[in-house]
DNA sequence: AATTATATACAGAAAAAACCGTACGTACTT
DNA sequence: AAGTACGTACGGTTTTTTCTGTATATAATT
């Protein structure tokens, strides 16, 4: 059963509104790679931002003419990006998915669960090799040896400061505190 | 002519060291996947980052095990990002390379760079597809055609919104007046 | 002017990633 | 309980990307 969103429809009119979505669903598609995403599942994202119901995986292969098992895969990234939602419906036994309207929400929520992380992996590593090198450095060693370890904790340090700063610009987006700067109108001027 | 920056140090010592700054360059290099980088170009930037002179292409190659070329490459994408700055140095007839330093510049340009350039395309085809959209509208056409061009015209200015919304958040880095929000150095609590 | 040193364009090789079909496990239906 | 519909793990294939060696262009040195 597959049903039409154009049915009644002249050719020419859904030829033309077909062009219409086809430029901004390959815009979006194109521009995905900064979300760290293929751009298939750019596209699958894009087709889906103009579905006005949640699709299921058939649906989502035939529309996209891919395996139903890429589906599958793509569909996962975009939820485990929080920018597809899995929705309920009573009577599908299909899982069905669709996107999240709120960008603004999106955005935050991928800057949020990414940079997060690779502040966190970082910073670790920070710490860890900073305490090594103070250990190293007390217990004795050459004119030679301290001048080396005190660059690289140098370095170190303005690079710890660094991932302060940006941990508290994620602080930011986490909190919300960002639409208090940018608000999500634009002020009228 | 190759010049050790361990030298006159006891193999011990120089181990230290040596693991201490790899867990810190594979972490970098790990995590600059964010910045649409190769994880190799990532590990050349975290071997430049301890370097405290400005490196040529051979001794990167040699450095990193890998050939010229790469190395070439690599480091023309980090200077497209503004990560790493040619240097000039008379008497060498070598191209030299150093990291830049102020990261939370760096950070700034790289979301400047690329974020601004994904908001103008996006920008630029949702309000082609608006008009062209706005244009059949016009035209008379059904109330199904109406309906379904209604649907699409206000998705599509949700998704207009939401992209001068992160314009002005792109303003925010490109003027630096995310420093008043955020400053650089953590408040003394 | 000839020679040498340097970076990179280019094409092929190697590695990685995306994609698909099959097989299987789970949960719903009968 | 048997059968059916569904999503996905998995292995193999195709496509894309990365990496390398050679060739070439450019600029410095002799």
């Amino acid at each position: 059963m597959m049903t039409n969103d154009f049915a009644g429809l002249e050719a020419a009119q859904e030829q033309a509104i077909q062009k219409a979505r086809k430029r901004v669903i390959e815009s979006i598609g194109k521009n995905m790679d900064l979300y760290g995403i293929t751009q298939s599942t750019g596209l699958l994202y894009g087709l889906m931002f103009f579905q006005d119901k949640p699709m299921n995986l058939d649906e989502m292969g035939q529309a996209m003419e891919m395996s139903k098992t890429s589906m599958s895969t793509g569909i996962r990234t975009l939820v485990d990006l929080n920018m597809v939602n899995k929705v309920w419906e009573k009577g599908s036994r299909k899982d069905l998915y669709e996107v999240e309207r709120d960008w603004h929400q999106t955005f935050a929520d991928f800057f949020v669960l990414k940079w997060r992380k690779a502040v966190e992996l970082n910073l670790m590593a920070l710490r860890r090799s900073k305490a090594e090198l103070d250990k190293l450095a007390e217990s004795g060693g050459s004119e030679a040896l301290h001048a080396l370890i005190g660059g690289d904790l140098e370095k170190i340090r303005q690079a710890i400061d660094y991932y302060l700063w940006l941990d508290r610009v994620i602080d930011l987006m986490e909190s919300g505190e960002i639409f208090k700067h940018v608000p999500k109108e634009e002020p009228s001027s």
